[in-house]
DNA sequence: TTAAAATTCGACCCTCGGTTCGAAAACTAT
DNA sequence: ATAGTTTTCGAACCGAGGGTCGAATTTTAA
């Protein structure tokens, strides 16, 4: 039998053997972060990780997951609101900038990662990229709603959003207003 | 002694393992370039890889360098033109992007691979950097100088050339035209 | 022709890092 | 106390992959 207390217990000792993988992703890179590494930061003996998660890529996979999923539902109960397609662009663009200046390196995680992990697109690691893709299709209609509705100045969509992905990467530099630079960029 | 012709078999060896080298890195990704794979393309056995690169880092310092040496010197004689700021960055960026359409491979590696490696900052392989900030910040001067004449509209250089980064990047999926898109994405 | 130099590569070595084993320790319930 | 159950981890296993060795083969020069 496993109490409720356990299982929460449980929970907590895998959250801090991700945050050591974050820590570990971190100082090291992706490629450097072996298990040693982690099991050191998370303060748990080697063998020990594989009693919490079947492997190591598995790891990463669940801070994806919880990453992704945890963007997606910050920006979903803004991200509904059709009538003012830029009002809702910035917006939502504001909360995910306020997330990533919040956790800056678990989101420079979330964004490097699926690069440089080995892809097994077949597999059920598809969890995370369920939220990424929703995530960008839903900024790319609201894009289009707004150039349709004039509240943009017409320019591919497709570039623009190129843009943003640009931004998205380049925000790991910079710590500071976002609302505004947002508009300068459009 | 060395004759002239042999020293030239010899660079057409390297110029075949490189181009393998290449190859396994389009097929599989920076991270799974074995030396086994490498020599199976370039159809050289692994050991006989060592008698012209010290290592498999070398081989990969090399592409970068011959790569980055070889579009500095293709946009060299344009850039110096400082007349017209943004005739020449135009200029500049279209002949960049025949060059990345002439080998999209090639030019996928050398903006990937400086994040994957191994980054020894300290050592000699600085070679190919030197090449790529004076790319860089060639560019940046131009779009300055073009927005001090007015020829682009006023807006923070560090953004825009965020954006040409992404540009860059997003240009491995376009084949297409160049010249438009730029003064587009402007 | 022949000795030296250049080139090639199979076999081997060695380290690193992911994963597994098994037994001990800590904890829970009776 | 005691018999399970959960958790921990040192030690060992093992394959992958970078790198080396030395001998064989080929090429060069005299």
């Amino acid at each position: 039998m496993i109490s409720n207390r356990q299982a929460k217990e449980r929970e907590v000792r895998k959250e801090q053997i991700l945050k050591g993988a974050l820590k570990v992703f971190k100082q090291q890179g992706i490629e450097k972060s072996t298990m040693d590494e982690i099991a050191k930061q998370s303060d748990f003996g080697k063998a020990s990780l594989y009693y919490y998660f079947s492997s190591k890529e598995e790891i990463f996979i669940e801070l994806l997951d919880r990453g992704w999923k945890m963007i997606w539902e910050s920006i979903e109960p803004v991200i509904h609101d059709r009538n003012h397609p830029k009002y809702t662009f910035i917006n939502t663009l504001n909360i995910i900038g306020g997330l990533v200046r919040n956790d800056p390196v678990l989101f420079e995680f979330l964004f490097t990662a699926p690069k440089a992990l080995p892809v097994n697109l077949d597999e059920k690691n598809i969890e995370w990229k369920k939220y990424q893709t929703k995530m960008y299709s839903v900024l790319q209609s609201l894009l289009e709603e707004g150039i349709a509705k004039k509240e943009f100045p017409k320019m591919r969509p497709d570039l623009l959003m190129r843009a943003i992905g640009g931004l998205f990467h380049g925000l790991f530099f910079l710590g500071n207003e976002k609302k505004s630079m947002s508009r300068e960029t459009v």
